[in-house]
DNA sequence: GATGCCACTGTCAGATTCTGGCAGTGGCGT
DNA sequence: ACGCCACTGCCAGAATCTGACAGTGGCATC
């Protein structure tokens, strides 16, 4: 196995264990001689890896996504600069954020005239549609759906009814105008939508939900089959 | 200099050169023997890299964006997702097809716990908004900005009234129900945008504009300031 | 068809890099 | 004081990379 391969596998494995590794633990995984480890650590820090050690504990990677080396077409790249650009336009602050993020990173590590070539990518996403009432934040219902947590809430429904729900979120949706949280909700007992715009006194709660959120996205994916609304 | 810095190095000086270059040239850039060169072209290719050699000639690398080993955050990563996917749900067939494209690739090298993650990102996109009635394919446009080549087409301006026109485009906006293409107009000699929806016979041609893409987006651009319209 | 140019491959000794073991430092909790 | 562990410098042996040489085959020109 080359050296880079085992950097790959050495990030694969602290992702799959979430406490602290030992640097001992890690070198027998992958058959190499602690001092080797400590190398391999030092190396993927150095291309930007979030790992932290901490004497008497062991190493954690901060979640995070690693990608090898990527070829991209002209038109992948602008496809991926144009999208990010209308994320970075979302009412989202956070996610907004992130996309400014993703697009500075890759900047970064390109050459210069590539990175003169991003900047003056063709495409450009025009304004949002005026101002939106959300006045919930939405990261928290993102951070709540990766961690699988309830959410309580009130929502006023359609007709003007308000009603205070414990809700297991499972998918958000961009709509031009609207964004609509998708999850089951346990006073039903069925799959609700809910209006961002709609939703007040927003909390996530640090119960996990009992299911799978991959199995109850597909699950509502499939009710939808005949309607297709997303 | 590290044999992984080398390869990128490679890439850049490929990159650089748009005819064919001898292997024989490269290796002396890179200041190793031509044997090695071999070697790391053959590198390259198995990590997916488009370079052909032709034999007479030399090395072509075929245009695209090589992107080196990268860490994104969950939401870093959860934006680019969002982002392609809204792309992907664009009327611009070529361009939607790239983003698919892209987040397969992106996929297709991820380990497959990660990939399950990609998959069931929470964050969907509706459905746009009803049937476009542009009968034009913007991947000419596309194209044509950037090769920095002259575009002849109808334009039916909000009037009514129909004219044929020779204009240098330099960027492609996407609203929510209209793309607007931008160009200098010939005929005006200045600024203008064009919603694709009233535009007919498009054709690109051979003729290269005689002004930079990047300089006219950045003019274009001041001009904005006070009405900020993109 | 001979010649020149060039991509591309196999082989092998020597240069370079990587690795493992060892010794030692320092932080932290018991 | 002790155990646990991250982390560093050092050095010899192992693994890898590199350069030189020899040779094949495609293509165009003379």
């Amino acid at each position: 196995m080359s050296r880079s391969e085992r950097l790959l596998d050495l990030i694969q494995i602290l992702r799959r264990h979430r406490r602290p590794v030992s640097g001992l633990t890690l070198a027998g995984e992958l058959d190499v001689s602690i001092r080797t480890l400590y190398r391999d650590i030092a190396t993927l820090q150095g291309q930007g890896a979030p790992i932290e050690g901490e004497p008497g504990l062991g190493y954690v990677l901060k979640p995070g996504f690693m990608l090898p080396p990527l070829m991209f077409t002209d038109e992948e790249i602008e496809a991926i600069v144009l999208g990010s650009r209308w994320v970075a336009k979302q009412p989202d602050t956070r996610l907004s954020a992130a996309a400014t993020d993703a697009l500075a990173k890759i900047a970064a590590v390109l050459p210069e005239d590539l990175r003169d070539e991003l900047d003056a990518t063709a495409l450009l996403v025009g304004p949002s549609v005026g101002p939106t009432r959300e006045n919930i934040d939405l990261g928290v219902i993102r951070q709540a759906i990766r961690a699988e947590r309830k959410i309580e809430m009130n929502y006023e429904d359609a007709s003007g009814a308000g009603s205070r729900r414990t809700v297991w979120p499972f998918a958000l949706g961009f709509f031009d105008k609207v964004r609509v949280m998708v999850a089951w909700c346990e006073m039903r007992q069925d799959f609700r939508h809910f209006r961002a715009d709609r939703i007040s006194d927003l909390a996530a709660t640090d119960t996990r939900y009992p299911r799978r959120r991959a199995v109850m996205l597909k699950e509502w994916r499939a009710t939808l089959d005949t309607t297709r609304k997303l």
